[in-house]
DNA sequence: GAGCACTGC
């Protein structure tokens, strides 16, 4: 009925934009009257039919002096005479954020650039297109949120137009654009969304790929799909921006389109590597910022490491040994940056470097040591100095086992250039890489390894079944995940139901795919309601997925030769393993106790998703209160995202009309009910308790433990998990408890006993099945 | 009794 509405509403909006056009027309028209027109500057805007403010032509000028501008000519010449075209150069350096997770503090935040760079300037001169027709429509995909929204919001003040009308944004939770949007930025996983309502993406003339050798999972879904489209669209225009790494791969994949070159960085950054290998990355890092601040002209740094605690401690190590410098330096402040700092400390960098002590005394300097969020999230002016150690924490993915670990891992040549790259933006910057130049030429992988290819990929098939690809195998992805995986996914889906036996998507699966979560979760949503608790499902969902924005999905950087040999690595003391912790439960230094207490009290015997349950019941019933929330050590931010989301889903279920149902408060089946519908979707996530007293997971038989974050009181026989992470040791983390004989009668074509491993739980199963087999020749007897 | 790279729908 919604989209119905919405029907109406463009149709009433084309009616609105005809008559816009008309004015326009007559506007135009009473312009170009007179041999003399064409010399006088134009004063109208085409797209809204008013006169130009004084700030338009005011960035027009300066728009006018940038590099790209002289390019103009030349890519609408070739934009005209090819279908596809790639331009390469310094993408997304013209993006400033900051860090929240809440959007509106984000907008409130958005700081705008004095300087104006390619991703604002290309989509402007499509639409000046003339070959393209009147109203183009014309679609530029960002990886991040918070780029879609900011750009568009820049292009629309030098377009002089009101932002969500002419020109618009559309992203997860707001989609700001209208029937008059004629450009509008969007993230590459919503317009994949977009595709599978509209699969020939038709309301678009132009799409524009950002930050394609980002190499998204989404960027690449799009690539084998826009491909598809372009065949059958000969009027659709494609422009692929990239950096110039793998321009070649980007050629010979798009049919050796046309590339073109744009300028971007705006100032040379010198490079500089180590002569010898540095044993001890971490004291080399301080070594050098000790150096440069002593012999380097004024302007800060930034050193990129790897990790919290890494991070903290070096902090204190800098200050402590530029103090010991006494006068002869200028003071510093050192400022440390991660995720999971609170917002009130992440403000601190960009804060001016401190005075000089005294008036003519040494300048001061700001030290910003931080994890890989600035290379790419997040950009820091004033930076002058980068020093890269080639480190990161990289999360890795055996789809064998099913497990996943971070761990520290060389950078790519790609980051490394990212990297180096930052301290470029206001002036002239030095980079110091603190390895050899020889091992950056010989031992960096060159470029980032496409999340695709390291990635448990069920969600991405659902996905292409929606959106019609039947043949998997013959899709053309621009690097083909591991037939494997493709089968596993396969596996998954089917077993869920969402796919036939021949690997057609059904009913079900197509409900499923319209979920934005991973397929276990929306089949448990799905079939809530024959549980009775679809309400309570859906507070879970949205708890486990806000969690699973940290530590479920994807994964970023360059690690192919890892990949390779990731069992070996695994083994390797040498390495540090960390895992990643939800966010929900907040846990500082300071209050440890204190925070463990607090947590107790959400604390659910049967289990930490309902105790999920109970936070978000708690938090709700105190109104959603900020200082409830610090009270009792909850993460207001991660609530919110929660609700958030939760509301998202609600929509959703109205959608496809299912139902909104709880099991009375005060029955004994109220939690055994939400235990049931768990099983519904995670019943390939069982672990058993073995008489040795260590679990097994089913099937897999690994042998795992509990996570101590768990808050059973007591070892069950069954419980089935959310995740299964590696650090010090296997562990299953987010479990409840469940029983073996909802295991035969939720999931019995998964439970069959014929396609299973000999094992203690094997053999309780069959008991299982033999008692049911019994009592059932009892009941019948007594009749 | 563990220890927090980063994003997307």
């Amino acid at each position: 009925m919604s989209t119905e509405r919405k029907r109406k509403v463009s149709l009433f909006d084309v009616v609105d934009e005809a008559a816009v056009s008309t004015k326009l027309a007559r506007v135009n028209g009473s312009f170009t009257v007179g041999a003399a027109a064409p010399l006088l500057p134009v004063t109208i805007n085409r797209w809204t039919g008013r006169t130009y403010s004084q700030r338009y032509f005011e960035i027009l000028d300066k728009r006018k002096t940038l590099p790209v501008w002289q390019q103009k000519d030349e890519f609408l010449q070739v934009l005209r005479d090819n279908q596809t075209l790639i331009l390469v150069g310094e993408t997304g350096s013209g993006k400033t954020t900051q860090i929240s997770c809440d959007l509106d503090d984000l907008l409130a935040e958005i700081r705008v650039l004095t300087a104006y760079f390619v991703i604002e300037q290309i989509p402007q001169f499509v639409l000046e297109a003339d070959f393209l027709g009147k109203r183009p429509m014309v679609a530029c995909t960002q990886p991040r949120r918070v780029a879609a929204m900011s750009v568009s919001r820049r292009v629309a003040e030098e377009m002089d137009v009101t932002i969500g009308e002419e020109v618009g944004y559309s992203i997860r939770f707001e989609d700001c654009s209208s029937a008059k949007t004629i450009l509008k930025y969007l993230t590459d996983g919503m317009l994949l969304r977009e595709a599978m309502a509209d699969p020939l993406l038709e309301r678009y003339k132009v799409i524009i790929l950002d930050e394609a050798h980002e190499r998204t999972l989404a960027t690449d879904v799009l690539f084998g799909l826009l491909k598809e489209v372009l065949r059958n669209r000969p009027d659709l225009k494609l422009v692929v921006m990239s950096a110039t790494l793998e321009a070649e791969k980007f050629q010979g994949y798009f049919n050796g389109a046309p590339l073109m070159k744009v300028p971007g960085r705006l100032h040379p950054v010198e490079i500089f590597y180590t002569q010898d290998p540095e044993r001890d990355y971490l004291e080399a890092a301080i070594r050098t910022v000790v150096q440069i601040h002593m012999c380097e002209t004024p302007g800060d740094i930034l050193v990129f490491l790897t990790g919290e605690e890494e991070i903290e401690d070096a902090c204190r190590k800098i200050t402590k040994e530029i103090n010991n410098l006494g006068d002869q330096v200028g003071p510093i402040k050192a400022v440390p940056l991660y995720s999971t700092l609170p917002p009130a400390m992440q403000q601190k960098i960009f804060e001016p470097a401190p005075a000089p002590l005294k008036e003519g005394g040494l300048p001061g300097r700001k030290i910003v040591v931080s994890t890989n969020i600035a290379e790419t999230s997040l950009t820091i002016d004033g930076i002058v100095y980068v020093i890269d150690p080639g480190f990161s924490k990289q999360k890795v993915y055996n789809p064998r086992i099913r497990v996943e670990s971070l761990l520290v891992s060389p950078i790519s040549k790609a980051s490394a250039h990212q990297r180096s790259g930052r301290a470029g933006r206001t002036q002239p910057g030095k980079c110091f890489r603190l390895y050899t130049e020889k091992s950056f030429n010989n031992d960096l992988q060159p470029q980032t390894y496409p999340e695709i290819l390291r990635s448990n990929l069920a969600n991405t098939v659902l996905t292409l079944k929606k959106l019609g690809i039947d043949d998997l195998v013959h899709f053309d992805f621009m690097d083909p995940p591991a037939p494997e995986t493709l089968m596993r996914a396969l596996e998954v889906l089917n077993y869920l139901g969402a796919l036939d036996d021949d690997g057609n998507l059904t009913k079900l699966g197509e409900i499923m795919s319209e979920f934005p979560l991973d397929p276990q979760m929306s089949k448990m949503l799905v079939v809530s309601a024959e549980f009775n608790c679809s309400n309570e499902i859906l507070s879970i969902s949205a708890m486990l997925s806000e969690l699973q924005f940290l530590n479920y999905f994807l994964m970023k950087q360059c690690w192919s030769r890892l990949y390779a040999s990731a069992d070996l690595l695994w083994a390797s003391s040498v390495i540090t393993i960390l895992s990643i912790v939800p966010n929900c439960f907040v846990r500082p230094r300071d209050a440890q106790k204190a925070a463990d207490e607090a947590k107790a009290r959400f604390g659910h015997i049967d289990g930490d998703h309902l105790t999920l349950l109970n936070v978000y019941h708690a938090y709700k019933q105190n109104n959603e209160d900020p200082s409830w929330c610090f009270d009792n050590f909850i993460n207001q931010r991660a609530l919110k995202a929660a609700d958030n989301v939760r509301q998202q889903l609600v929509r959703i279920m109205a959608r496809f009309n299912l139902k909104l149902c709880s099991t009375d408060f005060n029955s004994r089946d109220y939690y055994v009910n939400i235990r049931k519908a768990l099983l519904a979707g995670y019943f390939m996530q069982v672990a058993h308790l073995e008489r040795t007293g260590h679990y097994l997971t089913v099937k897999d038989n690994q042998v795992v433990h509990l996570h101590p974050s768990n808050c059973l009181d007591h070892k069950p026989e069954w419980v089935i998990y959310n995740e299964y992470v590696l650090t010090s040791r296997n562990f299953i983390r987010t479990v409840t408890d469940i029983r073996g004989e909802w295991l035969i009668d939720i999931a019995p074509h998964y439970y069959d006993l014929i396609n299973f491993p000999s094992c203690e739980a094997k053999r309780v199963l069959e008991r299982l099945y033999s008692k049911r087999e019994k009592d059932k020749q009892d009941t019948k007897n007594k009749k």
